[in-house]
DNA sequence: TTGTCAAGAATGAACGTTCGCTTTTAAAGT
DNA sequence: ACTTTAAAAGCGAACGTTCATTCTTGACAA
Protein backbone atom coordinates (compact mmCIF):
# COMPACT_ATOMS: atom_id res chain seq x y z
CA UNK A 1 0.00 0.00 0.00
CA UNK A 2 2.02 2.88 -1.25
CA UNK A 3 1.44 5.84 0.20
CA UNK A 4 2.79 7.96 -2.51
CA UNK A 5 3.14 7.53 -6.39
CA UNK A 6 6.59 6.54 -7.34
CA UNK A 7 6.63 9.17 -9.86
CA UNK A 8 6.28 11.68 -6.63
CA UNK A 9 9.28 10.01 -5.11
CA UNK A 10 11.65 10.61 -7.95
CA UNK A 11 10.41 13.88 -8.37
CA UNK A 12 11.72 14.38 -4.50
CA UNK A 13 14.59 12.40 -5.04
CA UNK A 14 15.35 15.01 -7.76
CA UNK A 15 14.71 17.78 -5.46
CA UNK A 16 16.58 16.70 -3.14
CA UNK A 17 19.42 16.11 -5.25
CA UNK A 18 19.25 19.45 -7.30
CA UNK A 19 19.37 21.58 -4.06
CA UNK A 20 22.45 19.46 -2.94
CA UNK A 21 23.99 20.48 -6.68
CA UNK A 22 23.35 24.03 -5.74
CA UNK A 23 25.28 23.88 -3.24
CA UNK A 24 27.99 21.27 -3.77
CA UNK A 25 28.68 23.89 -7.20
CA UNK A 26 29.10 26.68 -4.72
CA UNK A 27 30.78 25.51 -1.70
CA UNK A 28 32.06 21.88 -3.00
CA UNK A 29 31.04 18.37 -1.20
CA UNK A 30 33.22 18.51 1.71
CA UNK A 31 32.62 21.97 2.51
CA UNK A 32 29.04 21.59 2.30
CA UNK A 33 27.36 19.86 5.34
CA UNK A 34 24.25 17.85 5.66
CA UNK A 35 22.60 20.61 7.56
CA UNK A 36 22.93 22.88 4.11
CA UNK A 37 21.62 20.12 1.92
CA UNK A 38 18.72 20.20 3.95
CA UNK A 39 17.83 23.66 4.33
CA UNK A 40 18.64 23.80 0.56
CA UNK A 41 15.90 20.90 -0.11
CA UNK A 42 13.36 22.56 2.20
CA UNK A 43 12.84 19.16 3.98
CA UNK A 44 14.04 17.54 6.91
CA UNK A 45 16.78 15.82 7.97
CA UNK A 46 15.07 12.08 8.50
CA UNK A 47 12.79 13.03 4.80
CA UNK A 48 16.50 13.83 3.41
CA UNK A 49 17.70 10.68 4.79
CA UNK A 50 14.64 8.42 3.46
CA UNK A 51 15.89 9.23 -0.05
CA UNK A 52 19.70 8.23 0.51
CA UNK A 53 21.41 6.52 2.55
CA UNK A 54 24.19 8.93 3.38
CA UNK A 55 26.04 11.90 1.93
CA UNK A 56 28.38 9.87 -0.67
CA UNK A 57 25.54 8.78 -2.42
CA UNK A 58 24.18 12.19 -2.61
CA UNK A 59 27.72 12.96 -3.66
CA UNK A 60 27.82 10.10 -6.37
CA UNK A 61 24.01 11.05 -7.89
CA UNK A 62 24.71 14.54 -8.26
CA UNK A 63 27.98 13.16 -9.88
CA UNK A 64 26.35 10.81 -11.63
CA UNK A 65 24.20 12.99 -13.60
CA UNK A 66 27.05 15.25 -14.46
CA UNK A 67 28.74 13.05 -15.97
CA UNK A 68 25.92 11.41 -18.41
CA UNK A 69 25.41 15.57 -18.91
CA UNK A 70 28.72 15.69 -20.26
CA UNK A 71 28.22 12.10 -22.28
CA UNK A 72 25.45 13.50 -24.22
CA UNK A 73 27.42 16.59 -24.79
CA UNK A 74 30.22 14.45 -26.31
CA UNK A 75 28.14 11.74 -27.91
CA UNK A 76 26.22 14.38 -30.09
CA UNK A 77 29.66 14.76 -32.23
CA UNK A 78 28.95 12.22 -34.42
CA UNK A 79 25.60 11.87 -35.45
CA UNK A 80 24.57 11.84 -38.56
CA UNK A 81 27.41 10.18 -39.73
CA UNK A 82 29.50 13.55 -39.83
CA UNK A 83 33.15 13.53 -39.79
CA UNK A 84 34.13 16.74 -38.64
CA UNK A 85 37.61 17.89 -38.48
CA UNK A 86 39.17 18.45 -34.97
CA UNK A 87 38.85 22.45 -34.73
CA UNK A 88 34.98 21.78 -35.96
CA UNK A 89 34.67 19.33 -33.49
CA UNK A 90 36.15 21.40 -30.61
CA UNK A 91 34.19 24.37 -31.07
CA UNK A 92 31.18 22.25 -31.25
CA UNK A 93 32.05 20.85 -27.50
CA UNK A 94 33.07 23.79 -26.16
CA UNK A 95 29.57 25.06 -27.36
CA UNK A 96 28.00 22.41 -26.00
CA UNK A 97 29.36 22.79 -22.71
CA UNK A 98 28.70 26.44 -22.13
CA UNK A 99 25.51 26.29 -23.34
CA UNK A 100 24.22 23.42 -21.23
CA UNK A 101 25.80 25.22 -18.13
CA UNK A 102 23.08 27.31 -18.21
CA UNK A 103 20.61 25.51 -18.84
CA UNK A 104 21.18 21.65 -18.13
CA UNK A 105 20.26 19.39 -16.13
CA UNK A 106 20.67 21.29 -12.92
CA UNK A 107 18.73 25.06 -13.84
CA UNK A 108 21.10 27.24 -12.61
CA UNK A 109 23.72 25.61 -11.48
CA UNK A 110 27.51 25.64 -13.59
CA UNK A 111 27.82 22.68 -13.97
CA UNK A 112 31.55 22.25 -14.88
CA UNK A 113 31.82 23.51 -11.17
CA UNK A 114 30.72 20.10 -10.17
CA UNK A 115 33.11 18.16 -12.41
CA UNK A 116 36.42 19.56 -11.32
CA UNK A 117 34.79 18.60 -7.83
CA UNK A 118 34.42 15.15 -8.97
CA UNK A 119 38.39 15.30 -10.77
CA UNK A 120 39.24 15.90 -7.07
CA UNK A 121 37.44 13.13 -5.54
CA UNK A 122 38.35 10.85 -8.32
CA UNK A 123 41.90 11.44 -6.24
CA UNK A 124 40.70 10.43 -3.15
CA UNK A 125 37.72 7.18 -3.68
CA UNK A 126 38.86 4.78 -5.83
CA UNK A 127 34.84 4.13 -6.46
CA UNK A 128 34.72 7.38 -8.02
CA UNK A 129 37.91 7.24 -9.97
CA UNK A 130 36.65 4.55 -11.63
CA UNK A 131 33.33 5.44 -12.48
CA UNK A 132 35.25 8.57 -13.86
CA UNK A 133 37.69 6.94 -15.73
CA UNK A 134 35.14 5.07 -17.17
CA UNK A 135 33.17 8.13 -18.60
CA UNK A 136 36.31 9.88 -19.51
CA UNK A 137 37.17 7.24 -21.24
CA UNK A 138 34.31 7.09 -23.10
CA UNK A 139 34.35 10.88 -23.78
CA UNK A 140 37.60 10.35 -25.17
CA UNK A 141 36.73 7.69 -27.53
CA UNK A 142 34.04 9.95 -29.20
CA UNK A 143 37.20 12.48 -29.86
CA UNK A 144 39.06 9.15 -31.17
CA UNK A 145 36.37 8.72 -33.82
CA UNK A 146 36.72 11.99 -34.59
CA UNK A 147 39.93 11.89 -35.27
CA UNK A 148 39.57 8.58 -36.82
CA UNK A 149 37.55 9.64 -39.35
CA UNK A 150 39.64 12.58 -40.18
CA UNK A 151 43.11 10.63 -40.33
CA UNK A 152 41.02 7.88 -42.77
CA UNK A 153 40.41 11.14 -44.99
CA UNK A 154 43.81 11.54 -45.01
CA UNK A 155 43.69 15.12 -43.32
CA UNK A 156 46.12 13.55 -40.71
CA UNK A 157 48.79 11.27 -40.50
CA UNK A 158 48.37 7.50 -40.96
CA UNK A 159 50.77 6.25 -37.98
CA UNK A 160 49.21 9.31 -35.62
CA UNK A 161 47.41 7.18 -32.98
CA UNK A 162 43.93 8.61 -33.06
CA UNK A 163 43.65 7.45 -29.28
CA UNK A 164 46.11 10.03 -27.86
CA UNK A 165 44.61 12.66 -30.28
CA UNK A 166 41.43 12.18 -28.59
CA UNK A 167 43.17 12.81 -25.35
CA UNK A 168 44.38 16.13 -26.94
CA UNK A 169 40.87 16.99 -27.86
CA UNK A 170 39.50 16.23 -24.85
CA UNK A 171 42.59 18.08 -22.75
CA UNK A 172 41.24 21.56 -25.01
CA UNK A 173 38.00 21.40 -23.72
CA UNK A 174 39.08 20.19 -19.91
CA UNK A 175 41.17 23.33 -20.05
CA UNK A 176 39.01 25.79 -21.25
CA UNK A 177 36.74 24.64 -18.37
CA UNK A 178 39.24 25.04 -15.74
CA UNK A 179 40.83 28.46 -17.28
CA UNK A 180 37.03 29.95 -17.39
CA UNK A 181 36.52 29.15 -13.46
CA UNK A 182 40.23 29.62 -12.42
CA UNK A 183 41.22 32.75 -14.38
CA UNK A 184 38.04 33.74 -16.30
CA UNK A 185 38.94 36.05 -19.35
CA UNK A 186 38.28 32.56 -21.55
CA UNK A 187 35.56 33.29 -24.30
CA UNK A 188 33.74 30.47 -26.58
CA UNK A 189 34.66 32.48 -29.64
CA UNK A 190 38.08 33.76 -28.62
CA UNK A 191 39.38 30.26 -27.76
CA UNK A 192 37.62 28.71 -30.61
CA UNK A 193 39.28 30.70 -33.07
CA UNK A 194 42.65 29.94 -31.35
CA UNK A 195 42.10 26.17 -32.00
CA UNK A 196 41.22 26.88 -35.58
CA UNK A 197 44.38 28.78 -35.74
CA UNK A 198 46.60 25.97 -33.88
CA UNK A 199 45.56 23.25 -35.59
CA UNK A 200 43.86 24.71 -39.34
CA UNK A 201 41.53 22.92 -40.66
CA UNK A 202 43.32 19.60 -39.49
CA UNK A 203 45.52 19.17 -42.03
CA UNK A 204 48.03 17.39 -41.66
CA UNK A 205 49.11 14.61 -44.64
CA UNK A 206 51.45 12.19 -43.33
CA UNK B 1 66.96 33.78 24.10
CA UNK B 2 65.62 31.21 21.15
CA UNK B 3 66.18 27.97 21.89
CA UNK B 4 67.06 26.97 18.52
CA UNK B 5 68.34 27.95 15.30
CA UNK B 6 66.44 30.23 12.75
CA UNK B 7 67.69 27.43 10.04
CA UNK B 8 65.71 24.49 12.48
CA UNK B 9 63.02 26.30 12.50
CA UNK B 10 62.66 26.34 8.63
CA UNK B 11 63.53 22.84 8.30
CA UNK B 12 60.60 22.03 10.83
CA UNK B 13 58.18 23.81 9.10
CA UNK B 14 59.86 22.51 5.81
CA UNK B 15 59.44 18.69 7.53
CA UNK B 16 55.73 19.56 8.38
CA UNK B 17 54.44 20.73 4.61
CA UNK B 18 55.85 18.12 3.15
CA UNK B 19 54.50 15.65 5.38
CA UNK B 20 51.01 17.32 4.81
CA UNK B 21 51.56 17.15 1.25
CA UNK B 22 52.00 13.32 1.27
CA UNK B 23 48.85 12.97 3.29
CA UNK B 24 47.14 15.62 0.90
CA UNK B 25 48.13 13.95 -2.12
CA UNK B 26 46.67 10.81 -1.27
CA UNK B 27 43.64 11.66 0.68
CA UNK B 28 42.94 15.61 -0.69
CA UNK B 29 42.90 18.36 1.68
CA UNK B 30 40.18 17.38 3.34
CA UNK B 31 40.18 13.89 4.35
CA UNK B 32 42.83 14.46 5.48
CA UNK B 33 42.49 15.12 9.44
CA UNK B 34 44.96 16.95 11.42
CA UNK B 35 45.86 14.02 13.35
CA UNK B 36 46.73 12.42 10.02
CA UNK B 37 49.12 15.61 9.53
CA UNK B 38 50.05 15.40 12.86
CA UNK B 39 50.99 11.67 12.59
CA UNK B 40 52.74 11.78 9.75
CA UNK B 41 54.80 14.83 10.38
CA UNK B 42 56.22 12.32 13.66
CA UNK B 43 55.31 15.74 15.97
CA UNK B 44 53.08 16.31 18.35
CA UNK B 45 49.59 18.55 18.35
CA UNK B 46 51.23 21.26 19.86
CA UNK B 47 54.34 20.92 18.30
CA UNK B 48 52.66 21.60 14.60
CA UNK B 49 50.48 24.41 15.57
CA UNK B 50 53.63 26.24 17.26
CA UNK B 51 54.40 26.42 13.02
CA UNK B 52 51.02 26.99 11.55
CA UNK B 53 48.20 28.70 12.95
CA UNK B 54 45.47 26.66 11.38
CA UNK B 55 45.24 23.99 9.10
CA UNK B 56 44.16 26.45 6.47
CA UNK B 57 47.64 27.95 6.50
CA UNK B 58 49.23 24.53 6.18
CA UNK B 59 46.88 23.79 3.15
CA UNK B 60 48.25 27.84 1.83
CA UNK B 61 51.53 26.77 2.45
CA UNK B 62 51.15 23.31 0.10
CA UNK B 63 49.58 24.84 -2.59
CA UNK B 64 51.88 27.83 -2.37
CA UNK B 65 54.81 25.19 -2.96
CA UNK B 66 53.11 23.04 -5.63
CA UNK B 67 52.01 26.37 -7.75
CA UNK B 68 55.79 27.56 -7.25
CA UNK B 69 56.75 24.46 -8.71
CA UNK B 70 54.31 24.71 -11.90
CA UNK B 71 55.68 27.92 -12.58
CA UNK B 72 59.52 27.23 -12.39
CA UNK B 73 58.23 24.38 -15.28
CA UNK B 74 56.78 26.90 -17.45
CA UNK B 75 59.42 30.08 -16.69
CA UNK B 76 61.85 27.25 -18.26
CA UNK B 77 60.56 27.75 -21.70
CA UNK B 78 61.68 30.70 -22.48
CA UNK B 79 65.20 30.99 -21.24
CA UNK B 80 67.91 31.87 -23.71
CA UNK B 81 66.09 33.68 -26.19
CA UNK B 82 64.77 30.28 -27.64
CA UNK B 83 61.32 30.53 -29.86
CA UNK B 84 59.66 26.85 -30.04
CA UNK B 85 57.03 25.98 -31.48
CA UNK B 86 53.57 25.36 -29.85
CA UNK B 87 54.56 21.72 -30.34
CA UNK B 88 57.51 21.75 -29.01
CA UNK B 89 57.19 23.87 -25.96
CA UNK B 90 54.34 21.68 -25.00
CA UNK B 91 56.64 18.58 -25.16
CA UNK B 92 59.16 20.30 -23.15
CA UNK B 93 56.01 21.28 -20.56
CA UNK B 94 54.62 17.65 -20.50
CA UNK B 95 58.00 16.39 -20.07
CA UNK B 96 58.60 18.94 -17.30
CA UNK B 97 55.87 17.94 -15.37
CA UNK B 98 56.17 14.53 -15.38
CA UNK B 99 60.15 14.47 -14.43
CA UNK B 100 59.06 17.37 -11.40
CA UNK B 101 56.54 15.05 -10.36
CA UNK B 102 59.38 12.35 -9.44
CA UNK B 103 61.90 14.43 -8.15
CA UNK B 104 60.27 17.31 -7.80
CA UNK B 105 59.55 19.69 -4.64
CA UNK B 106 58.04 17.08 -2.42
CA UNK B 107 59.77 13.94 -2.23
CA UNK B 108 57.46 11.39 -3.10
CA UNK B 109 54.45 13.02 -3.72
CA UNK B 110 53.02 13.71 -7.29
CA UNK B 111 52.79 17.12 -7.23
CA UNK B 112 49.85 17.16 -10.31
CA UNK B 113 47.76 15.50 -7.18
CA UNK B 114 47.85 18.31 -5.19
CA UNK B 115 47.15 20.82 -8.25
CA UNK B 116 43.72 19.04 -8.56
CA UNK B 117 42.98 19.69 -5.26
CA UNK B 118 43.99 23.47 -5.58
CA UNK B 119 41.82 23.46 -8.64
CA UNK B 120 38.63 22.30 -6.82
CA UNK B 121 39.88 24.36 -3.68
CA UNK B 122 39.64 27.66 -5.72
CA UNK B 123 36.36 27.23 -6.30
CA UNK B 124 35.15 27.47 -2.90
CA UNK B 125 37.72 29.91 -1.50
CA UNK B 126 38.04 33.04 -2.84
CA UNK B 127 41.51 33.80 -1.21
CA UNK B 128 42.72 30.59 -3.02
CA UNK B 129 40.75 31.63 -6.41
CA UNK B 130 42.63 34.91 -6.27
CA UNK B 131 46.01 33.25 -6.14
CA UNK B 132 45.36 30.11 -8.65
CA UNK B 133 43.97 33.03 -11.08
CA UNK B 134 47.47 35.52 -10.55
CA UNK B 135 49.54 32.27 -10.49
CA UNK B 136 48.11 30.64 -13.92
CA UNK B 137 47.51 33.94 -15.64
CA UNK B 138 51.90 33.65 -15.60
CA UNK B 139 51.48 30.33 -16.46
CA UNK B 140 49.54 31.42 -19.41
CA UNK B 141 51.88 34.87 -20.14
CA UNK B 142 54.62 32.05 -20.50
CA UNK B 143 52.33 29.86 -23.51
CA UNK B 144 51.48 33.64 -24.84
CA UNK B 145 55.25 34.90 -25.37
CA UNK B 146 56.03 31.30 -27.17
CA UNK B 147 52.94 32.04 -29.55
CA UNK B 148 53.48 35.51 -30.11
CA UNK B 149 57.10 34.66 -30.80
CA UNK B 150 56.07 31.98 -33.45
CA UNK B 151 54.14 33.92 -34.62
CA UNK B 152 56.35 37.04 -35.35
CA UNK B 153 58.13 34.43 -37.55
CA UNK B 154 55.09 34.24 -39.80
CA UNK B 155 54.41 30.94 -38.53
CA UNK B 156 50.63 31.70 -37.64
CA UNK B 157 48.44 33.82 -38.57
CA UNK B 158 49.23 37.76 -38.05
CA UNK B 159 45.31 37.67 -36.24
CA UNK B 160 45.03 35.12 -34.17
CA UNK B 161 45.07 35.94 -30.35
CA UNK B 162 48.06 35.06 -28.85
CA UNK B 163 46.25 35.29 -25.58
CA UNK B 164 44.05 32.66 -26.61
CA UNK B 165 46.71 30.26 -28.03
CA UNK B 166 49.03 30.63 -25.12
CA UNK B 167 45.72 29.59 -22.73
CA UNK B 168 44.72 26.23 -25.51
CA UNK B 169 48.72 25.76 -24.63
CA UNK B 170 47.70 25.54 -20.98
CA UNK B 171 44.86 23.64 -21.94
CA UNK B 172 46.97 20.63 -23.30
CA UNK B 173 49.30 20.23 -20.33
CA UNK B 174 46.15 20.64 -18.10
CA UNK B 175 44.22 17.76 -19.64
CA UNK B 176 47.55 15.75 -19.63
CA UNK B 177 47.75 16.12 -15.82
CA UNK B 178 44.00 15.18 -15.70
CA UNK B 179 43.74 12.30 -17.81
CA UNK B 180 47.09 10.42 -16.50
CA UNK B 181 45.58 10.26 -12.79
CA UNK B 182 42.17 9.35 -14.07
CA UNK B 183 41.90 7.06 -17.00
CA UNK B 184 45.93 7.00 -16.30
CA UNK B 185 46.85 5.27 -20.08
CA UNK B 186 49.00 8.43 -21.11
CA UNK B 187 52.39 8.55 -21.67
CA UNK B 188 54.94 11.42 -22.15
CA UNK B 189 55.89 10.08 -26.05
CA UNK B 190 52.22 9.40 -26.79
CA UNK B 191 50.64 12.34 -26.19
CA UNK B 192 53.43 14.88 -27.39
CA UNK B 193 53.30 12.89 -30.58
CA UNK B 194 49.55 13.27 -31.14
CA UNK B 195 50.57 17.17 -30.72
CA UNK B 196 52.91 17.36 -33.02
CA UNK B 197 50.66 15.54 -35.08
CA UNK B 198 47.39 17.65 -34.30
CA UNK B 199 49.91 21.25 -34.91
CA UNK B 200 52.61 19.95 -37.04
CA UNK B 201 55.32 22.37 -36.65
CA UNK B 202 53.18 24.85 -36.12
CA UNK B 203 52.83 26.39 -39.71
CA UNK B 204 49.72 28.22 -40.05
CA UNK B 205 50.51 31.11 -41.90
CA UNK B 206 47.60 33.58 -42.94
C1' DT C 1 66.04 30.81 37.15
C1' DT C 2 63.98 32.08 32.99
C1' DG C 3 62.15 31.63 28.62
C1' DT C 4 61.40 28.41 24.67
C1' DC C 5 59.79 24.24 22.98
C1' DA C 6 57.38 19.97 22.70
C1' DA C 7 53.99 16.71 24.25
C1' DG C 8 49.50 14.93 24.64
C1' DA C 9 45.29 15.10 27.16
C1' DA C 10 41.38 18.09 27.19
C1' DT C 11 37.77 20.93 24.98
C1' DG C 12 33.94 22.46 22.65
C1' DA C 13 31.99 22.93 18.24
C1' DA C 14 30.35 20.75 14.11
C1' DC C 15 29.39 16.87 11.73
C1' DG C 16 26.57 12.88 9.66
C1' DT C 17 23.12 10.07 11.05
C1' DT C 18 19.26 8.04 13.81
C1' DC C 19 14.98 7.58 16.27
C1' DG C 20 10.55 8.30 18.22
C1' DC C 21 6.81 10.70 17.08
C1' DT C 22 3.20 13.07 14.14
C1' DT C 23 1.01 13.76 9.75
C1' DT C 24 -0.53 12.36 5.37
C1' DT C 25 -2.74 9.49 2.14
C1' DA C 26 -4.27 5.42 -0.65
C1' DA C 27 -6.84 1.68 -0.11
C1' DA C 28 -10.03 -1.46 2.63
C1' DG C 29 -14.19 -1.84 5.03
C1' DT C 30 -18.91 -0.46 5.84
C1' DA D 1 -20.10 8.29 0.14
C1' DC D 2 -17.99 7.99 4.39
C1' DT D 3 -15.02 5.95 7.90
C1' DT D 4 -11.32 3.25 9.30
C1' DT D 5 -6.73 1.68 8.97
C1' DA D 6 -2.03 0.97 8.43
C1' DA D 7 1.93 1.87 5.93
C1' DA D 8 4.59 5.40 4.13
C1' DA D 9 6.44 10.12 4.56
C1' DG D 10 7.94 13.76 7.14
C1' DC D 11 9.81 16.04 11.11
C1' DG D 12 13.42 17.77 14.24
C1' DA D 13 15.59 17.08 18.55
C1' DA D 14 19.10 14.10 20.13
C1' DC D 15 23.10 11.03 19.57
C1' DG D 16 27.74 9.59 19.31
C1' DT D 17 31.76 10.64 16.82
C1' DT D 18 35.29 13.22 14.85
C1' DC D 19 37.36 17.38 14.11
C1' DA D 20 40.52 21.46 14.69
C1' DT D 21 42.40 23.79 18.21
C1' DT D 22 43.90 24.97 23.03
C1' DC D 23 45.89 24.29 27.50
C1' DT D 24 48.46 22.29 31.06
C1' DT D 25 52.51 20.19 32.09
C1' DG D 26 57.20 19.12 32.04
C1' DA D 27 61.94 19.20 29.93
C1' DC D 28 65.84 21.44 28.50
C1' DA D 29 68.98 25.16 26.94
C1' DA D 30 70.71 29.61 28.22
Amino acid sequence: MPRVTEEYRATRRAEIVTAAARRFAEQGFHSTSMADVIAESGLSAGAVYRYFRSKEEIIAAVSEIAMTNADEIFGGLLDNGAAPSPAEALTALVEGVTSRMENGVFLGVDTTRIAVQVWSEALRSPDVLQRVGTVYGRLRGHCKEVARRWQAAGHLPADADPDMIGAAMLSLVQGFILQRLLIGDLTVPGYTAAIHALLGGGDRQA
